[in-house]
DNA sequence: ACTATACATCGATATATGTCTATATCTGAT
DNA sequence: ATCAGATATAGACATATATCGATGTATAGT
């Protein structure tokens, strides 16, 4: 409560409506399956990569993959599109750098 | 299952043991509270900031902070050390080394 | 030794998350 | 219209997480 050192914090306190915003991105990358999940995805290319080709190197359940791209969706990071029966993933830079953005303001 | 186009990935897909350590970090930066949290302890530079002065700021309670503080610290974000009766936090930015380093290994 | 302050831990609780099986939906082909 | 394959959704379950109040521990001062 009291201070016991004054401590001149610059200006410009991240802003809970930012946090919020940064941290759901994160929550995005903060499962391992997930992550190796946008890896595959983004070593894809502009191309991209069909969802039916992200199941098995995983090891997990088709509608568990299912659900961890639709995190990675309306986490801005990966966007889609179809092609007949299947769907095409690739990565959506632009978010990516709001998160490279932040990670090199900091170190 | 079948293969619609053969896609040409890149070697060295983001291997589990890797992208567990990576999603422990990303995880605990997935929090409101623990990004602001650790926005205020590095925007204090080396001197670092009591922790008395971290739980007002973000509207929790003492302990929840501590449990935050402590979040951050396993994840090496963050270190402590003892003055008194105050615990000072600062930020340990070679972790983000390690976060940069993957982010621009493939774009 | 006692008290006050700072911080950590404990236990409880509500909510979120990762995973599965089962089922639904969508698309193309017959 | 029917069928098959690809993807999404629903429901269930176990585990993790964010939060709090209560309590424990450590340090400094009297």
């Amino acid at each position: 409560m009291t201070t016991p050192k004054i401590i001149a914090l610059r200006k410009g306190p991240l802003l809970e409506k930012n946090a919020t915003a940064l941290a759901a991105i994160f929550g995005a990358l903060s499962d391992p399956v997930r992550l190796r999940l946008f890896d595959l995805v983004r070593r894809a290319g502009a191309a991209g990569v069909c969802s039916c080709d992200l199941t098995e190197p995983l090891d997990r359940s088709q509608p568990t993959i299912s659900h961890h791209l639709k995190v990675l969706r309306e986490a801005g990071l990966v966007e889609s599109r179809r092609d007949g029966t299947w769907i095409w993933y690739s990565a959506t830079p632009e978010v990516f750098a709001v998160v490279t953005n932040y990670l090199s303001s900091v170190s």
